[in-house]
DNA sequence: TATTTTATTTAGATTTGTCTAAAATTTTAA
DNA sequence: TTAAAATTTTAGACAAATCTAAATAAAATA
């Protein structure tokens, strides 16, 4: 239907359009994240205007069609039962799933994709705790705040997943055994710099900077 | 590492010098096998020359290096591996997997065939009864023959694999109840026009021309 | 508002993989 | 052994996706 770099196109403009809250999207920020310069991106922006996959007005940046965002939401659904399927099935540790799912997003069948979602038991979150559009595009939705902003001592911290994907930031997290499914207590924030202290079940206490702690998605008691 | 196309260029010259017991592959011949002009593989056989990834002598075909023959048999390993991941954990029927698998054995990456390998059980067959080669590229080998060169009565055969694997030759034995794993009795060989006519545990008899019992392996107790 | 900085587009070139048509070579058959 | 047929190669062109450098437009700033 479209080639894998019109995909990866389709889903960087779909990225971007969600973390910056709105629709309208610029060349250099499509660069950014494609890793490539804004001369190729004019080139690929046009193709998929005539495509009708986007609105393009010149110098303005561009936005998903329906058909633009269909594609982008069915290729977040892929990767992300693939994520599943690594991460449950085959044992991969969660910073070793993205980029094989990246590859593994682009094989062409409908009927593996719903056959592989089924053998997963039709999961509702990946191992990063985002979310899994269905078959038709949409997502659940639920409750969630950054741990940053859990500022009462005692409060209970169930994980439930991460704003950033990059593997150095979930190996950091993971050596120190943060990941989705775990509760921790709040035993401390510190004012001054924002940080948090954290007790893990297993009694061991854990410092986070703000920075981290912002990064961090949770479910509390409060 | 190499392109897709690269990738299955060198499965095609493996397959055919498979085929034809001979490891000197004509251009026409692979032509043929990958669906393009001569021209064009002429081209493609340049660059993989260069690469040493073959031998090429002009006018006079090509044949693989031990480098070109070990990237042929990792594509042969994983598109067999994900053939049985398909059919055995994905339900998949033996005529819909090759498609499929043809996608996924160009995902680049060592430890999801491993990982996949053990998830199966490290099989050694895959559902058409191919050997998967381990990963230092050595099959298991084992006795079989063509149905068509069993033709003695009252013989017991066991169905191994297949000659060919085009989806409509595999929807037909399906449809018949001939899969790798069955079990079937010889009841009558036609000498006049060498067909052979088979009787089910179940009770059936089926009839198969030559040219499809020539296309099935089977273990026999002669 | 004028100038500088940043972003965007255009123009022209490159690589990969493909094609058709024509030329060269090898094989087959008379 | 020579002519015809088949195969292979070369030449030239094209589409996709990329690049750099130059030109143009928009945004930021003084």
């Amino acid at each position: 239907m479209f080639t894998e770099t019109e995909e990866n196109y389709l889903k960087a403009i779909y990225k971007i359009a969600q973390k910056q809250g709105e629709s309208s999207v610029n060349t250099k920020a499509i660069a950014d994240e494609m890793g490539t310069s804004s001369a190729s991106v004019t080139d690929m922006i046009k193709r998929l205007s005539e495509k009708k996959l986007l609105q393009y007005e010149k110098y303005y940046g561009v936005s998903l069609s329906k058909d633009g965002q269909k594609v982008a939401l069915n290729l977040l659904r892929k990767h992300r039962l693939w994520e599943v399927f690594l991460h449950d099935s085959l044992g991969f540790s969660w910073d070793e799933v993205h980029d094989v799912a990246e590859q593994l997003e682009h094989v062409q069948s409908d009927l593996l994709v719903d056959k592989l979602d089924q053998f997963l038991g039709f999961p509702k979150f990946d191992p990063h705790g985002d979310p899994i559009p269905n078959a038709n595009g949409s997502f659940t939705f639920r409750n969630q705040m950054p741990l940053s902003q859990v500022r009462i001592k005692n409060s209970k911290v169930y994980i439930l997943g991460v704003r950033q994907h990059d593997s150095s930031f979930l190996k950091y997290l993971n050596d120190l055994k943060i990941r989705p499914g775990q509760t921790f207590e709040v035993i401390q924030f510190i004012e001054y710099d924002k940080s948090i202290k954290l007790l893990s079940k297993e009694g061991d206490q854990i410092m986070l900077s703000e920075k981290i702690a912002d990064a961090i998605f949770v479910k509390s008691n409060n």
